[in-house]
DNA sequence: ATCTAAACGAGACGGTACGTCAGGTCTTGGT
DNA sequence: ACCAAGACCTGACGTACCGTCTCGTTTAGAT
């Protein structure tokens, strides 16, 4: 089940301006926030059947838009976290990490929190290349990139050792982040928060 | 589609010392041979179904002692790679990263290597809690193990500033890895073995 | 197993229109003649799964519409001798009885004829009684009203004794047909029609 | 599935006398009750697996001596109706029909009967030829030779027209007999027992 | 005001894999 | 050699969900 392309469909800009119908803007929020519901439900009971159902909308309405049920779902998820990410570094690095690292926890382990989804999106981004592709590009990049922002305002600010590898340290950070939200063998709370921070600091400190 | 147990199904020891055909360790072998080779050639063509067909064996005897595709397969993985944990620390605490990181990448990046079968393990521990179960003790833990006691090692040997956090900085690397190896956003080779390397010696240094 | 309705589910007239696509009546012949080809080859090779490569079906097709294989022949055979009833009774009785037998038994023991199936349907009758109902409502009981006419034809003309129970008259006569279908000990052939019929006839003189 | 001899396995003669363990009536005994008590709780309940559990006794003593399930359920039957058939002909014939049809009906029809049983058992046959055939032998045709000796004595008693075809009568008689059972259709009650059988008596009165 | 192409709700369709079930055979260790 | 237990192979079953394909209806923009 191939994944390609997100929400609008190729339509070559020269061709008809537009004949027909008009896409139904309702039935997009509608669907979109069905999926989302139902994935922060019980991300199990989430199929593009029971999407439809619950939009009240037919299934061909979905496939026309989306590819698959994951698209409609990181699509909704983008929506929802757009403006999430804050990229405010104020320093020091130890403090900015804590905080980027305690927000985020939050919205992931709070009891209705997007934790499960994530999982269910990186778990099918495993299974789905073209999904993949999107999730990368969507969803974690500009995760890395509000990252590096964060880490290249440290070296901006002198705090950090010359010759340091930031794609690195982001991974380490964030490869931390989810490896326990996957693995769930330690909590996602405050204390790993500053743990990960103090080490990831310590690690670039000069 | 909840999993629970693995392989051999709960017998109290007290209860009957046994009576009946003994279990066939040749289809045994056979089903985990043929999971292992179905894993490798291509994760997505992985079923039952076929591994039964592969191994010359009825569904029933798959279902009779495993609870899903997954448990054949993490069995098989387990017992394919029950020796290759290195354990061994001459230090220095980077020198030893580095080697446990390459070797782990070689093993994943290698033609034919498990990258797609643990990608896929992971995936599936998201939608499967009893596996997930299974799959964080039997598979993760050991691994996270391994990792711990490279650096009790190193903390013996006194290359480590008082205080660390060692779970958290297991986290961190080997969160890295699979980061690297779910997202595909950056190689798993030699280089990032040692960027890692160099990140983690640097971040419990004393 | 339990069989209850036959093909077109119960749909109340007032209710809806109709929405959505509608039945592909290719699609039902197809698996009707899959299924009566398959049931004049082999009976025992009779399977939903192989009806459905036949007709070149989903198996979901079958199941929409039928609730079992039995379903299926049912109403294949159904189609296949509407019209075959001869009720023309132009007296004597005993002529008329020997030619519905002669024609009957010509139908059932034919090379390719429908004794096999018949004595599969009649043989699933007693293991599943939603069939039991319909094959009798609908496959006996016709059969029964044909033979109920020609003997009330003879009623009169007169050709009969005052106080027939025709229903016991019916029952001896096509229990003969069916009894020797279903054990096989004698034959169904011209001979067997001739002496069933004037027995038949005997018993009913004035 | 074929079935082909009953109860005592194929043992030439002239062999060896016996070595080895004797065969163990009680299991046998066992075996025969379970299966005849299984049968008339619930045919559709009567398995191998479930006779074998409530006898206390593996499968495969099951397998050893019967063929299949249904030759169990056919001996543990004609043990049970050994005696049942009354060959008593006092005359006259209507009123010696009648009274085979009453003892049949009541062992048919009594709540605990063996109806269900022989329907059952009726239906397996049109499924196993080899089990037809014993079906047909075994129990079938003793009570044909049964119904045959009323109506030869008739015959003695010069009750009868010349010419009869005594097999066709038979035929008739039973047909309509198991022909409601198996439908049912009609009851098979006292008179429904007069009625054949006054049917009968008058179809070969001379 | 009409025409027309597209979107829509509904739901039937072909397909794939699943997990279950019963049948009949084979193997173990014990009697 | 028999037995109870129970693992084994086989093959069909009925289910679930996928993504596609009609239906007949609705709607917006072009004529």
């Amino acid at each position: 089940m191939p994944s390609a392309a997100q929400s609008p469909p190729p339509r070559r800009p020269g061709s008809r301006p537009h004949t027909g119908r008009a896409r139904n803007e309702v039935a997009r929020r509608e669907i979109l926030d069905a999926a989302m519901e139902l994935a922060l439900e019980d991300v199990s009971g989430l199929g593009v059947e029971a999407i439809a159902v619950r939009a009240g909308v037919g299934k061909q309405t979905i496939y026309r838009w989306w590819t698959s049920k994951y698209d409609v779902v990181l699509e909704a998820l983008l929506e929802r976290v757009r403006l999430t990410l804050s990229r405010t570094s104020s320093g020091p690095l130890e403090k900015d990490l804590a905080r980027f690292l305690t927000e985020t926890f939050a919205g992931i382990g709070r009891p209705g929190g997007t934790g499960p989804l994530l999982r269910s999106l990186m778990a099918h981004a495993q299974l789905d290349p073209g999904f993949a592709r999107i999730w990368r590009e969507d969803f974690v990049a500009p995760r890395r990139a509000a990252l590096l922002e964060i880490i290249g305002a440290a070296v901006g600010r002198g705090e950090t050792a010359p010759g340091l590898d930031s794609g690195a340290l982001v991974d380490l950070v964030l490869g931390a982040l989810w490896f326990r939200l996957l693995v769930e063998h330690a909590p996602l709370d405050e204390a790993a928060a500053r743990s990960i921070a103090a080490l990831a600091a310590r690690a670039v400190a000069p």
